[in-house]
RNA sequence: GGGCGAUUAGCUCAGUCGGUUCAGAGCACCUGCCUUACAAGCAGGGGGUCACUAGUUCGAGCCUAGUAUCGCCCA
């Protein structure tokens, strides 16, 4: 017996046993002979700092780990961090501007160096947070998008790309952050419901005097890139304007009316102002109808040249203005409040600004298709399942991904231009590249400094898309042990937002670039908000620091707090009293250990018949509960695998199995059953580890001798062995009856000590299998066959079988009668219900015998019930 | 506007193939207990028109249609 102290200390063990194992390399992995088991993490930006949602989703891949590692599997963790382009780039020059530094005043080369700089000291924050938290990754690994490698991969797979004439350049309108100044994709715009104006604005007629058309717009600053206005075909009110010309307001332009279906006659005045340059819409119509496009922003959304007008201005500024001028110049028709959708940057919260622009695609509509399938087909599985019709969704409507970003930080486009020209050479390295331009000019003095590489870099998820394979070195080196041993990845992880930025890229990367899927099952985990739904997020400053709440709760704590209420998919409303659940489990762990841990042993006592019996219930139950366990990961029901172990601890071993064969007040226990107790306490930490890597590791540390090295975290978990489901089935019956007599004692105040007899009626219903057990657990001094029920007792029935309880002095006839007529009135409801069925024609017939069956045996239960409680009654009824 | 999903206890959610005494779990709540592992605990308890309406069926929380409300994705 070691001395163990009362209260169980985290903070301490928690960074003990972190490093034991980090010292003892457990965490790591290589190719052996054993299975792998792979996991990637989601790359959180090296921006970041540790929130709930990496809380929560590396909780759940390292309980995933854990328990692989555990099934033997050689499971692999690899960690790492993503460049995030414009996060960091706008953290780098904001920080710069702190210090004084315009970025415009450096080279690119110079900008890259604070870049670094700032990446080497922030990058990896997260990483180190993951640590506390217990994540068992394998740190050797950890890779960043930007290292060399993943780098070369990100080219290598451009030029490739390029190559097989996927990828292409071309003006197209795009979402412009005109904050960060550079297009963003489709998947980085974030609509919000705004409350706005609709502004309608009349033109006048070119052609005729003192005729005016009006429409609606809710972004008037534009109206000075309008190149036509549009009205239905069809619709009647404008029939005498066709063919007709409008001047554009204050600038006088004279633009065509043209026609098109697209205008939805409902919607304003049914007249439609077309801004090719800036609305995807109308860009459409204006390719449609040979529209000029006049692009009357600059790139930081500020008036161009081209406007005409407000050169220089913002374009919030400008729309201020030009309302009053329009009032001044009689173009001002009226204004209406109007609810409307604008499209702000996911990076910098700017509203996008449709532009059009020379960027960089790659067409997605063919590699695409295997993604599509093979998701379809259940090859991989999304958890829980209903995603997979959005996947689909997405999927079949997939646009060209704008993969370029005119930004310094990132993977720079490997696409060189050739002199005085806007032809280019795409290669994977610069002599590369000269080569390949002079033998397109035919110049063969063409040096380097003729040529000049694209000013952009690509968009961050075309790096991150690569990851499982590049992590890996797979696109540079296929046939590399480790690629070929890890890939594909078994289970990912990840928050259902980024399901297409992300997942569904890394798909179809994966089927292109290493002929197979990235992963088998993609968990997409809850979002965790606060009490109020809302979405928790450092800018509304309602989440809490996870660090914080580690200190508090103890990292396990803050684990099963994470995972009880989360179910895949499914939003996690957060609230403290979530870790504190979790918290208060350890307590009980540490508690019980404490108990099993205190007593003394005794060679010379013979096992207690209620221990054997016990113990022999609860070889059952646990292999039960282990085989629910398993199915339970099996279908990745994560939260109801650890509530499942949660009350296997509490009430099963704790609340039953350890009263029953607690021994008496100093008293010493058997040998046997202590022997069996601490092997029940073993395959129970090991069931528990996964959730609760600490505590567990703690407690098994104390509870045997191990050498320096061994570790519960390395040991096998136990496997579900075959079970006697009757063996369960007596003791649930046995926990019924203690339950009932515990409530007599509490209802007839009956001291705790004295002991009762209990009085059995023969019944094929009552199994004595746990009778010595249930003598201890109901404190009981005998139990007995009823024959004839004495004096004063209570009498109750479960299942179809009579007690009764001597109680002499404590019965009340009148107390006793009326719970028995209530019960018997219950049971007569029941019966009736019952026959109702029987009594159907229809049911007997087409119902399944055995479900008919079924509703005999309630018959004649009810009926055996109902008799004793009649008897019963008449009997009380005499004594009166 | 288009698509997907949801609605079960105060809260968060299970409920597998339509059929058992099936209406459940955890938390919260109420009552009684500082009973020698644990008050971060123990014993006991209350709480539901399974959103609504109609239908299919011998039988519906589960299937169908409609209605209402909410959420998510996309434009």
């Amino acid at each position: 017996m070691i001395e163990i102290p009362a209260k169980y200390n985290p903070a301490e063990t928690e960074d003990k046993w972190y490093s034991y194992w980090m010292k003892n390399r457990f965490f790591r992995s290589v190719p052996d002979e054993r299975k792998p088991y792979t996991i990637v993490i989601p790359p959180p930006n090296v921006t970041g700092v540790l929130h709930m949602g990496h809380m929560l989703n590396n909780t759940i891949q390292d309980i995933l780990v854990r328990r692989a590692r555990m099934k033997g599997f050689n499971a692999c963790w690899v960690p790492g961090t993503d460049h995030a382009s414009i996060a960091t780039e706008a953290k780098v020059v904001s920080k710069l501007r702190a210090e004084g530094i315009d970025k415009a005043s450096l080279t690119r080369d110079e900008f890259l160096h604070h870049a670094w700089e700032w990446k080497e000291k922030h990058g990896g924050i997260i990483l180190e947070q993951l640590k506390k938290l217990g994540a068992s990754c394998d740190w050797d690994r950890t890779s960043f998008t930007m290292d060399e490698a993943l780098s070369e991969s990100v080219v290598k797979v451009f030029v490739d790309l390029f190559q097989k004439g996927n990828i292409y350049r071309g003006v197209r309108m795009v979402n412009w952050d005109p904050q960060a100044k550079t297009a963003v994709s489709d998947e980085e715009v974030i609509y919000k419901e705004l409350q706005s104006k609709l502004y309608y604005l009349k033109y006048k007629v070119v052609e005729a005097d003192n005729e005016w058309v009006t429409i609606a717009t809710t972004r008037p600053e534009t109206i000075l890139g309008d190149t036509a206005v549009c009205v239905h075909p069809e619709d009647e009110r404008y029939f005498a304007l066709k063919g007709k010309h409008v001047y554009v307001p204050l600038i006088n332009r004279a633009i065509p009316i043209i026609e098109d279906e697209y205008v939805d006659r409902e919607f304003g005045t049914g007249c439609l102002k077309i801004t090719p340059a800036h609305d995807i819409n109308d860009y459409e119509i204006g390719i449609k109808h040979n529209l000029p496009s006049i692009d009357i922003f600059n790139d930081d959304g500020t008036m161009s040249q081209a406007a005409g007008l407000y050169l220089g201005i913002d374009r919030f500024e400008v729309r201020d203005i030009i309302i009053p001028e329009l009032k001044n110049a009689g173009n001002l028709d009226k204004i209406e409040d109007y609810t409307n959708k604008v499209g702000y940057s996911e990076r910098t919260d700017a509203v996008i600004e449709p532009k059009l622009s020379m960027q960089w695609f790659l067409r997605m509509k063919d590699i695409s298709q295997p993604a599509l399938e093979n998701v379809l087909n259940d090859q991989i599985a999304l958890h829980p399942p209903k995603f997979k019709n959005t996947y689909r969704h997405w999927m079949e409507n997939v646009k060209d991904w704008c993969i370029s970003r005119q930004l310094w930080w990132g993977h720079r486009i490997p696409a060189w231009y050739l002199p005085n020209s806007n032809e280019f050479v795409v290669a994977e390295h610069e002599e590369e590249a000269l080569q390949l331009a002079r033998e397109k000019t035919g110049l063969a003095n063409l040096s380097l400094a003729d040529l000049r590489q694209d000013e952009d870099v690509l968009d961050t998820w075309f790096s991150s898309w690569l990851w499982p394979i590049s992590v890996f070195d797979g696109i540079r080196n296929p046939e590399n042990a480790d690629f070929k041993y890890y890939y594909p990845t078994n289970d990912l992880v990840t928050a259902p937002e980024i399901l297409f930025f992300w997942v569904a890229r890394m798909i179809i990367a994966g089927y292109e670039y290493a002929g197979d899927l990235p992963f088998r099952n993609v968990y997409l985990t809850g979002i965790v908000r606060d009490d109020k739904r809302r979405k928790m997020s450092k800018s509304l400053g309602n989440s809490p620091d996870p660090i914080e709440l580690m200190k508090i709760y103890s990292a396990d704590g803050v684990r099963v707090g994470m995972l009880l209420c989360s179910p895949a998919g499914g939003d996690l409303l957060y609230d403290n009293s979530l870790p504190e659940q979790g918290r208060n489990f350890g307590n009980k762990i540490w508690n019980a250990f404490r108990l099993v841990n205190g007593w003394e042993i005794s060679n010379d006592i013979p096992q207690p018949e209620s221990s054997r019996q016990a113990i022999d219930w609860f070889t059952n139950r646990l292999d039960q509960v282990i085989a629910q366990i398993d199915e339970h990961f099996d279908k990745f029901r994560l939260s109801d695998a650890l509530m499942t172990v949660y009350k296997l601890f509490w009430d099963d071993f704790s609340a039953w199995y350890l009263e029953a064969i607690k021994p008496g007040y100093q008293e010493p226990i058997d040998a046997l059953t202590i022997q069996q107790t601490h092997a029940f306490f073993d395959k129970l930490l090991h069931v528990l580890h996964p959730f609760m890597p600490f505590i567990t590791e703690e407690i098994w540390q104390l509870m045997a001798e191990h050498k320096e090295g061994e570790s519960l975290m390395i040991s096998p978990l136990p496997e579900a062995n075959k079970y006697d489901s009757q063996a369960i089935a007596d003791f649930e019956r046995t926990i019924e009856i203690t339950s009932f007599i515990r409530k007599i004692r509490a209802e007839k105040n009956l001291p705790a000590k004295e002991e009762l007899k209990l009085f059995v009626q023969h019944s094929s219903d009552y199994s004595a299998r746990y009778e010595a057990l249930l003598m201890k657990l109901a404190k009981l001094s005998s139990t007995e066959p009823l024959v004839e029920k004495p004096d004063g007792s209570v009498s109750f029935v479960i299942g179809t079988t009579e007690f009764a309880i001597p109680l002499e002095g404590f019965v009340n006839v009148e107390e006793e009668l009326a719970t028995m007529r209530e019960k018997l009135i219950y049971e007569l409801g029941f019966l009736d219900k019952v026959m109702v069925k029987l009594n159907n024609a229809s049911f007997v017939d087409n119902a399944p015998d055995a479900v008919v069956q079924i509703e005999r045996n309630k018959k004649a239960d009810a009926e055996s019930r109902i008799k004793t409680l009649s008897d019963n009654i008449s009997n009380l009824e005499k004594m009166r």
